[in-house]
DNA sequence: AAGTAAAATTTACGCGCGCTAATTTGTAAT
DNA sequence: ATTACAAATTAGCGCGCGTAAATTTTACTT
């Protein structure tokens, strides 16, 4: 089977015994020809190998089939995860997902983003780095191109943000915490780049107060993506130091809580909930790892499956409604509290 | 500036002065026109803002700037930092890279090759499944576009292979284990889809043959790529059954010391080189979060940087070469031992 | 100054498909 | 059988650029 190869859609219509516009066509959407032209394409297609060539099938359409999928970081694995499920679910949908990611840089962001000027994308579905992005960037991106953000929200950008509920989801933990033990301290980066970190701080600040204690906020000081390094040492030393003012820490998310757990090993501290234990650790994210530290992170699970799904339904959505005037939506999905052994 | 939008470059080559032949000349390779014409075209750049057409370059041209880069799971961190790497070494070179995973699936594997063929990349550099891959649709790939692989190696398919030279790492792992106390077991998946596994466990045994010990292996059992779990399940049912023949295990991969170490802590056993400790745990590939498990893991580290930009290197000499006849190239580089406090 | 090779230009075709307008065929209901 | 409408066909332009051949210009040599 599949001798002869053929060179271009004209060809494999004269095959398929269809003319070239039909196979256009039915290449753009095979619900759109009939069900018995259809079928002789498709069965043209299964003796034949053939698929339209990219480039020229571009070239001239209004809007492509590319959808861009732009993260901050791949190798953090929150991102990776859900990068994952936003890829799948728009290969579901027929499109084509380009996923880059910025590799911890914002003018990488920027650059990430001209770049997929160039492939005419569909939409683009972009968790931001938020207030340390090129905004203006961003800002002139959304107008030209359907944009969804996701994860980390800047406000009247994009057609619609999908992300978790942080009030909501540190109320949780803050409140688990409290009815557990002692109150919990904050514990976070000084300069954080994820504008979650800010909500975060603040959901903290309100919920606390809320339960009638006073916020205890401590800043790690340092650079970049390492979270893990900058825990362990900036913990460290305010673990040695006896700092905290509480024997419970919360902290901004899981890659600080795991340096700090990595940090409280080293000296000698047990950690858990137990009557046995000096300290508890609690994090944020369900980091993959977090079920295997030592001990088990006390976490909060963000619904990936959930914001990356609504995330790809809501920018097609936007794809298939001809007006732009759709109102900003903001979807935001509860934390679920993971309870382990750390806290 | 840039104020009148470019349509195409028949408008940007009267602007700049030049004709079109000779612009095209210029985007294709900047360096093949006169320096005197070279500065018209960056100067009305510089003017003007104009890139040509993605799609229309690629139509007619015979082999684009596509570089397709394809490992096997971008969730762990081996391969999304290795891929990170690789990607940003191919855009230095001017090249666009397309970086797909294969979300731990072999069938994906094929799909993201035959997805690639549609972009008519100049090559592609794939860190394959080994025996798990298609092979057949992995060669019939080498076959039609330049192919290098990493990490992983598949006999007699692609231009090079480049990689870790698990005989040297595994050994001076094995020799280290020794000289600081018992010979160590060794502990790895039942039913390894990684190639590279089955090397280490060869060189395992010939390393503790040589150095006059009898090999244990212990096998867990277990599918798919969720190694942390593994680890801690099997890993954990061995040691609680007290089945290991010596208290060193040397893992097959970090990942699974890392369940391995969960386990232990969960079983409150000790784990370190210490006089006081019970146990030795130690790895193999230097997982970004192995520096901060508990204790931090004994490990061997890959030349995470060496391995990408060789492969790149390699890559591009082939592209460079015009003759497909050249010797098929086999690098590999060498571990370090990176100790820490388990072993 | 003339001579020479390299570079740029002119001219023109082709790539593979999107898309449109006018026409013909097919399908299903009256 | 007639009607009405949807779907397919025919014919053909255009997209933006690659590329080739022939010609002219430029830069460098002697």
């Amino acid at each position: 089977m599949r001798q002869p190869k053929i060179r271009n859609m004209e060809e494999f219509a004269n095959i398929s015994g269809i003319s070239r516009p039909t196979v256009s066509k039915y290449f753009n959407n095979p619900e759109s020809v009939r069900a018995s032209t259809r079928e002789k394409i498709e069965a043209a297609l299964k003796r034949y190998d053939y698929q339209p060539n990219v480039f020229a099938m571009n070239q001239n359409r209004r809007t492509t089939k590319n959808i861009g999928v732009v993260v901050p970081n791949l190798a953090d694995p929150f991102f990776s995860e859900i990068g994952r499920r936003v890829e799948l679910a728009c290969i579901d949908a027929g499109y084509s997902p380009i996923l880059l990611s910025s590799h911890g840089s914002p003018e990488m962001e920027r650059d990430n983003l001209t770049s997929l000027r160039a492939l005419k994308p569909a939409g683009v579905l972009l968790a931001p780095f938020g207030r340390m992005s090129d905004v203006e960037a961003v800002q002139t991106f959304d107008a030209d191109f359907p944009l969804v953000l996701f994860d980390a929200n800047m406000s009247s950008i994009g057609q619609a943000f999908v992300g978790t509920d942080n009030a909501q989801s540190v109320d949780l933990m803050v409140e688990y915490l409290c009815r557990s033990g002692e109150a919990p301290c904050f514990f976070e980066m000084m300069a954080p780049k994820n504008p979650n970190a800010n909500k975060r701080r603040q959901a903290y600040i309100e919920s606390m107060e809320r339960h009638g204690h006073v916020p205890r906020i401590y800043q790690a000081d340092g650079e970049g993506w390492n979270f893990e390094e900058i825990g362990k040492v900036e913990g460290g030393r305010l673990l040695a130091a006896k700092s905290f003012e509480t024997k419970t820490i919360l902290c901004s998310n899981d890659r600080l809580a795991i340096g700090m757990l990595s940090a409280a090993y080293d000296l000698g501290l047990r950690v858990g909930h137990g009557a046995e234990c000096d300290l508890r650790i609690a994090g944020h994210d369900d980091h993959p790892f977090s079920k295997f530290t030592c001990p088990p992170l006390t976490t909060i699970a963000q619904d990936y499956e959930a914001i990356a799904n609504r995330a790809v339904r809501e920018l097609f959505s936007t794809l298939e409604a001809e007006d732009r005037t759709k109102d900003r939506l903001e979807t935001t999905f509860d934390g679920r509290l993971i309870m382990r052994e750390s806290a």
